[in-house]
DNA sequence: TCTCCCCCTGCACGTTTGTTCATTCGGCTT
DNA sequence: AAGCCGAATGAACAAACGTGCAGGGGGAGA
């Protein structure tokens, strides 16, 4: 046990003796040959705590995968209902329903942080809004390894009480540690107070960067916020809306945001006055990305979602059980209308 | 046991009651939402140990995978130096030095078995060759839905003292219900007694179908046969071969077969007269499939795979531990040779 | 309608696994 | 050179898990 960990980055050459290597190891061992983990201890000559621990670190980081696979025939009734109403891939994550909803905030979270090393791959552009969703979610992402990809802040986090931006930073950067992607963040706050002001700072050639990146991107993953929820989302309690906005906002008939651009239930945005001030994507520059993930939780999101879907936001959805099924029986009347609560 | 798995094929609608359904909503919880069996169980409305056994039933009918990536900056060197040397991408199973024969067949079967699925897909004709190796490996085979695949005998199996068709049908036969394949007997001894009688049947029709489903493998999978191990194969204790067919072997240089076509060290088999009695594909006929796997434990079989690589015969290959690093340690030396033993 | 048989269930037990804690080990600073 | 700090280790405990077993429910066949 003479070299612990990393065999010898300094000296640059062999020398197999790595963390990494041993949890492969017992990786293999344990999961490709069904070894009891006293058995793998025996063979690295090393104690079943200790395998263990390296089999948790093996799943930590992203050297075992596991991956479920509905056999294509049956493919929940709940997805393959989306898909057809909707033309979105749904994921569905089951979730009792009286479940509360943090829990199934949480649930819906991890459920997504492991399904999304799927669409993740190298040379991406990967966009990444913030929010409490997409919070929870950053802190069970399981790493992947990819080569010179991006992740790139969708939407300003400044406000006027909190920095915001120390919150943003730090879920982006969990972002770009689980893929080993560098991170471009968006250091503007969440609205202007001026729209004059917004514009003047999208000339700026730093922000134009910014933009063209955003406008390239190859993924996109965000959560919805839902302004009249009783369970309002991290925008609507974080003190970057003030009375006025959210009367403005009642006044047009928004249901919800998607990086802090607000929508209405049909999914147009025109004449939302609030939209001039936030920093967040035009939904055409948004629809350029072939992929575009959204993660929901909790039915009071519902009309959100549904005013997501109407404006084509989003290709891949995941969402807990009880709100697929109120999305679905909701559009099961008529086209695509909110449902009922 | 009519309604006892899929819910309603007969009725033909609703109650999501299958068993297969159950247990994907138990790994879903199991593995993307780390509850412990206990909770799921109460979800579920059952008890804690059928939750085990849906687990179990979810992993063994592949509704689960589990994959394990070398992140790809250290890929063992082992395979590493393989893929340089030989041109074959090479999967190394790890199994201590001190393992048996026996043991180290059963775990590199296993292992490959469970690396095997990620070759196997839907529209594929996958080749399948008999023995030991192949027989331990269907044992374990991780079950994979796919369309209109099949499985196609690669040589026959017949001898004279034991029907040998019985356990080479078995062995095709869980091959076809892992993938959910039709299967292609090839009713022929493994070995004609006249070359004459051979060509004669290779006229038939019937021959003929099953030569051109050959011809137009997608996938083979293969083990190595070393007719002078001290552990010999299949074939060699089976009575399928005669005291004088192996002096034959020897003169000829003979250091391996694969599905029973038998090689030089140099990967010839121009002039070896048993081939023009064996029922194998001809190597230009194996050498058509895009993907061909060759399984191999033991270093009693270093010689032969050596001999198969030199013939282009492999392009993934899997093996274990202890004869990958000698199959390194022999071709350092030189070009493409055989190793000491 | 009755019976048989198979398969599924939940319990109870033994095994396997995760985790806490005290300890050691190496590296780095003072 | 001594000492401190964080990381890693194995022992021991507690939780989680797998499986043999007896009982029960429900179809297929008589």
């Amino acid at each position: 046990m003479v070299v612990t960990d990393a065999a010898g980055p300094a000296a640059g050459h062999e020398l197999p003796t790595g963390k990494t290597r041993d949890a492969l190891r017992a990786a293999h061992l344990y999961y490709l040959q069904d070894l009891t983990m006293d058995a793998i201890a025996k063979e690295l000559h090393t104690s079943r705590s200790s395998v263990s621990r390296l089999l948790s670190h093996a799943r930590a980081t992203g050297l075992v995968e596991i991956s479920i696979h509905s056999p294509l025939d049956l493919p929940s009734r709940l997805e393959q209902e989306i898909l057809e109403r909707h033309e979105v891939s749904a994921h569905v994550v089951p979730v009792p329903d009286h479940a509360s909803d943090v829990d199934r905030l949480e649930r819906v979270a991890l459920s997504a942080a492991r399904i999304l090393s799927r669409f993740i791959d190298s040379n991406q552009t990967i966009g990444v809004a913030w929010g409490s969703t997409m919070s929870a979610m950053s802190r069970h992402l399981a790493p992947k390894a990819t080569h010179n990809s991006e992740i790139v802040q969708l939407n300003g986090a400044g406000n006027l009480r909190t920095t915001g931006i120390l919150y943003a930073s730090e879920l982006l950067r969990r972002f770009g540690d689980a893929f080993g992607a560098r991170v471009q963040q968006f250091p503007v706050p969440a609205f202007f107070d001026d729209p004059a002001t917004k514009e003047a700072f999208w000339r700026e050639r730093s922000t134009r960067r910014m933009l063209d990146l955003q406008a390239s991107m190859d993924v996109a993953i965000f959560g919805i916020g839902s302004p009249f929820a009783e369970v309002p989302s991290h925008v609507y309690q974080g003190g970057y809306l003030e009375r006025a906005d959210y009367e403005a906002l009642s006044r047009d008939g928004v249901v919800g945001d998607v990086a802090t651009v607000f929508y209405r239930a049909d999914g147009s945005t025109d004449g939302i006055a609030l939209n001039s001030r936030a920093t967040g994507p035009d939904f055409g520059i948004l629809r350029r990305a072939p992929r575009r993930i959204c993660v929901v939780s909790g039915q009071a999101k519902l009309p959100g979602l549904t005013g997501a879907l109407a404006a084509g936001l989003v290709t891949d959805l995941i969402v807990d059980e009880g709100t697929a099924r109120r999305l679905v029986e909701g559009s099961a009347v008529d086209g695509g209308n909110r449902a009922a609560d």
